[in-house]
DNA sequence: GAATTTAGTTTCGCACTGCGGAATTAACAA
DNA sequence: TTGTTAATTCCGCAGTGCGAAACTAAATTC
């Protein structure tokens, strides 16, 4: 008899226990700091046993650190340092530094950059100024994906499979809230279709205005996506369509340029790609 | 027969496969963004087929990415969230904030936090003004404990015994190189004990000079440790005595204050401490 | 100060996972 | 073609990791 809690018993490669660890860690969320296992039981839906191996596990690995005084965990810092490795290898982050630099100082919004991780957006990096008060996002932080402009200027540089079931996924999580989002997200499709930019306007943060464009790399990974955003009373929405959309464009196309995103570079790499076809189809299939 | 690789079989609670795969996430080190399964398993000592699993569970999980025009993988922005859960929850770094500014703004210096992680300290936070060029560190960089200010002040920080087991480790590490870096770690126990900040001056990088000061807390975690550093030529051996190390102990000292981590707080409190005694010392005995 | 509640740990037998040596497939290079 | 290098698949089985239930230990209630 299989035993319950596990994942579908047919998919042989993969490592349960490994999950779970990772389930513990992530129940930590920000600012509810500690956690003992009784609540990361609750929270991962895992058993008591299990849990406690488990933070038994990680506390010895240095991920998680006891506070004795109250009988809980803590993450510790090998945690933060397992993240900033996978920031210090974005290389665009690094590169869109000056750019963002820029386009801030010119429209006096914060400008940032962000990827997916399941149904967030995520910063990687963000240029402010001191004027730009109100928005007090840092590297790590986590945004919607269904109501941000960011969110929503990635959304629209999916393929189109991959788009359906993020929207799929979106419809579950949102449940009764989703036919208003449903239809910014739309919105959002016809202004990136026609300009190129994304908007939010006031359906994240009500005193928040942003407009977000999407980075796509020809490595396979990503999308990407940029925004730029102030509070409500300095970009208005007419600013974001005539000025901030299209500025916000022009950066990116940029980027894309010193990047040369368009194309693989030279007939070895084309020949390269088609020939791994079968490969890649393989191994994306089996990840789906 | 007991099975290669394993880790002690008596150790029933610790779970193996958990292990590995974090080894796997952390086989990827800042700026050498991509690896492939052979790579990582020649990193982690890890047979390929186990490699296999585990990057491919990873991937389902989404911490990595696979990177399909070199059949490799990439840290995931998910990776990043795990570390930033943490440093949302560090107090420390939040609440120390403005006195590093203000150090910083007194001194030049760029002034940081950080806390350990195997045999380095990782920094939480810093305070850089535009005028500190040279040293280009952010949040999540790792430095070395055995030759920075910041590491030593750690060092001294730590209970004897866990003082001791860092050293030996460090001694392991370094090989032949370890009379030298004893030699500085124990010149600043000197100064730690008298003047309460350790220093580094040319130690870590010939044009770097820094002071560091250790910050217990009393609910079981840390040390950590502040530093303020600046290019050699500005900190001289003399300045950093006289004027940045005295300054950086007031402000850790006023930090000590504001956080009240003298003693607990009330009777219950304490009450509680010692009731717990046998429960918690269990608890680090099985860690240890 | 006994009874109850709440949180965490230990026990223990065994089902099934996760393992890894060896074979296989695939992409390149010569 | 043949050789080389890298990744995946196979597959039998050792032993890990599991979790229900029992246990311990504090904190709280009455």
């Amino acid at each position: 008899m299989k035993r319950p809690g596990r994942k579908a018993a047919t998919d042989r490669s993969f490592v349960v226990a490994l999950s779970r660890g990772l389930d513990v860690l992530r129940a930590f969320r920000p600012n509810d700091g500690l956690l003992g296992n009784q609540e990361i039981a609750a929270r991962t839906n895992l058993p008591k046993p299990t849990v406690s191996r488990l933070t038994y596990t990680l506390t010895k690995l240095g991920y998680l650190t006891p506070v004795p005084r109250f009988e809980k965990y803590q993450l510790a810092p090998s945690a933060m340092s397992l993240g900033y490795a996978a920031l210090a290898n974005l290389g665009v982050r690094h590169l869109s530094e000056s750019y963002r630099d820029e386009v801030m100082r010119e429209t006096g919004g914060a400008v940032a950059v962000g990827g997916r991780d399941r149904l967030s957006m995520i910063y990687f990096g963000q240029s402010r100024s001191g004027l730009t008060i109100g928005v007090q996002l840092d590297v790590g932080s986590r945004i919607p994906i269904a109501t941000t402009a960011m969110g929503r200027a990635y959304i629209w540089a999916l393929p189109d499979d991959e788009r359906a079931s993020l929207l799929r996924e979106l419809r579950e999580h949102y449940g009764s809230r989703w036919p208003r989002m449903r239809d910014g997200i739309e919105r959002s499709g016809e202004t990136v279709a026609r300009h190129g930019f994304a908007i939010s306007a006031g359906e994240w943060q009500d005193d928040v205005a942003a407009v977000g464009v999407a980075l796509k790399l020809n490595d396979g990974t990503g999308p990407y996506a940029f925004n730029c955003g102030a509070p409500a009373f300095r970009f208005t929405e007419d600013r974001l369509r005539s000025d901030i959309g299209p500025r916000l464009v022009a950066m990116v196309r940029s980027i894309e340029a010193a990047l040369g995103t368009v194309a693989p570079q030279s007939k070895k790499e084309e020949n390269k790609k088609i020939k791994a076809g079968g490969k890649v189809a393989r191994m994306v299939e089996r990840i789906k």
